[in-house]
DNA sequence: CCAATTAAACTCGTCCCACGAGCATAAGGT
DNA sequence: ACCTTATGCTCGTGGGACGAGTTTAATTGG
């Protein structure tokens, strides 16, 4: 492999970062954008048509003057697979430079042993190397688990061992990208979702258990080993109450269904996120102080994040939204007490996540198309043309 | 103004950033770190000295082979000013591209007013424009308090009520990067203190109430109107305690003097820091339960922000230091049943900071540098020289 | 229906940076 | 002295960004 002679591709992976962010974008307002004289738009884009990273279709006109031309991934062009694994089922979809799904697919966990679900993944990402060969450049995976340097640590909701999680693409030696879905799903929102646009997202999701996500300028902050993001064990709650994290007075526990069924009384629920949507549909007044307890430790808590991030948008995913939903004017007061008082003039506005069930999916297809964007992904892709 | 060429200088701010956050960076390291030819290396420090923005100095020799230069400063090379104003004092620095500090004083406040300081500051400024005219490019000012889009929102140890610090630079028309104290010391430490070299760090410090910064890749997550960082303000304590600062359970409370006057069923101290470092020196048993009942809610704190941001390391400041070794082993037990378990095996190390007193300036003054080192920054000054 | 207007694409020539190849230089080692 | 080694220097080439000028394709208005 020639080794690159720096900057060559610098511009050209500008634009296409463009393509891929704003799907849809036009020759002409990238240009503006990346502030191009017209002759450098109409060089690099053909130079892009070249390698085939790009193809052009006319624009609807737009007033007055020459029409400009929509740029779009070339049907030849690099591509990424994102795969999204849940507790009963996994996704995955072909992506395209320009942020489109070329396919996708959804199927059902038949065993849910490690073992199995691993190799079904494995199989998805072999079918696609066969079928897009060299086009297939990157693989990107969500996973409901703490991860580090793509390995599984623990994913309390599957109940598997560590895992190494690079076994899925090892026999094809493609790069692997693995991350939390909740870190993911917040990439969605940064990106192009209700937080689109903000340099610093928070982003909470509540399911069995809570995690989340500071997510500055699109980029999720993954910590030193990806890891990132367990915003749900952090001591917000009764240090008494041991978590099977290993830590105590874990915020987690104040939140899921845990919390609503000993606030209630009740036996500690199998499958907490079932146990919450049965209380939330309930209408007794029990049922409604618990769930008010649990989102005033929700309003609570995302206060205190608020101060120390100091986010222009907080987003929620999963059971968050019903749960606030459910007690809103509770979650209100607790997250406007929790904030320092210069923060309540103009709160960060807490919104409901638009991605929802394709949110770690997106996010991933994001992670997975900045790393096809980047200048170095570029210039290789383009020296083999 | 003439519009700058993109790219044009790319590698020479490449080049200047090294020797920025590298001092005594020889050109042949330079050259192996950025991947360099000889050739390009030849070139680019030769455009450098051209345009006043290095000189070269024959480097010791080290082993066979034609001996290499050290990189430095040109001495009529661009400037940045930095500023730390503290409590009681105030200090400044001008510092030149590799980091040398060319004059620096230091003077205490006659008066505690904001007006009077910050027109001493002023005076500063207007002092060192005339003394270095266009050289002055930036001044960076650390402060003992929340800001916000170069606000002092609200400064506790100063007592001062919202004022804007863009007064201080206003009559030169020279850019001014403001930040809190307790980030510039953090992002010192991250570039050249204890957590050099890692990708993700927290620093913690205390002094009167706690503060601190996420610092990844050298960047303070300064959110999105330079008001992150609040960690003090983080609801890890008791819920039941009103906080100064407008919200509840501040972690804060439970951490400074004021928690060990509490413990200690003292009355609330005027001066919190003083009063800790008496207590500090105390050797009787209450003293010293007091201070093990404080470094416990320090170490599960940063337990719990460690589960939360995963970081290579956590460094600490200011009274954080001597509270923690007067009470190791209450530290290192909280520390670790803070954890999730498998943080456990091999913990982020908690280091002291290194640059102590000087955090702040040495912060602000590797903020101004990335500053004078940015392409853009480059490109304007090489184009007036 | 045919200018006039407008925005954007295209062409050409220039500038300048990065780099490879080859040579020169200054140390240490034998 | 002569070799080895690491580095600096010179020269020629290639390529991207861009300014100036031209062309093209749409809308607008008579």
């Amino acid at each position: 492999m020639t080794p690159v002679r720096r900057g060559q591709w610098q511009t050209a992976s500008d634009v296409l970062m463009r393509v891929s962010r704003q799907p849809g974008i036009t020759r002409a307002a990238v240009a503006r954008e990346l502030r191009l004289s017209t002759s450098s738009a109409t060089e690099v884009t053909a130079r892009l048509r070249d390698v085939r990273l790009l193809t052009e279709a006319p624009a609807p006109s737009q007033g007055r003057g020459r029409p400009t031309t929509v740029l779009r991934a070339h049907p030849k062009g690099p591509v990424a697979l994102g795969l999204d694994l849940r507790q009963g089922s996994w996704r995955s979809a072909v992506v395209a430079l320009d942020g489109s799904f070329v396919e996708q697919q959804s199927r059902r966990h038949r065993s849910r042993r490690s073992q199995v679900v691993l190799s079904n993944l494995q199989k998805e990402v072999e079918r696609a190397h066969r079928q897009y060969g060299a086009r297939l450049r990157v693989v990107s995976l969500a996973a409901p688990g703490t991860i580090r340097d793509n390995r599984l640590m623990q994913a309390p909701t599957l109940d598997w061992a560590e895992l190494d999680l690079e076994t899925v693409t090892a026999r094809t030696g493609i790069p692997l990208l693995a991350g939390n879905d909740a870190t993911l799903s917040g990439v969605a929102e940064a990106r192009t979702g209700a937080a689109a646009g903000a340099g610093t997202a928070l982003h909470l999701i509540v399911e069995v258990g809570l995690g989340g996500t500071l997510i500055i300028d699109g980029v999720p902050a993954q910590g030193a080993s990806g890891a990132g993001g367990e915003y749900g064990h952090v001591p917000f709650g009764d240090r008494t109450r041991f978590c099977p994290c290993g830590a105590r007075g874990c915020w987690d526990l104040d939140i899921d269904g845990r919390a609503l069924a000993r606030h209630l009384k009740e036996a500690a629920p199998d499958d907490p996120y079932a146990y919450a949507e049965a209380v939330l549909r309930r209408t007794d007044r029990a049922a409604a102080r618990a769930v008010a307890k649990v989102v005033t430790a929700l309003g609570t808590g995302i206060a205190g994040l608020v101060n120390a991030h100091d986010p222009d948008v907080v987003t929620l995913g999963g059971l968050a939204i019903p749960l606030r939903a459910a007690a809103e004017t509770s979650f209100e007061q607790a997250y406007l007490a929790g904030l320092m008082t210069f923060h309540r003039s103009t709160p960060p506005p807490v919104l409901s996540a638009t991605h929802q069930p394709d949110g770690p999916l997106r996010g991933a297809a994001a992670l997975a198309l900045d790393h096809l964007t980047s200048e170095p992904s570029i210039a290789t892709w383009a020296a083999s043309q």
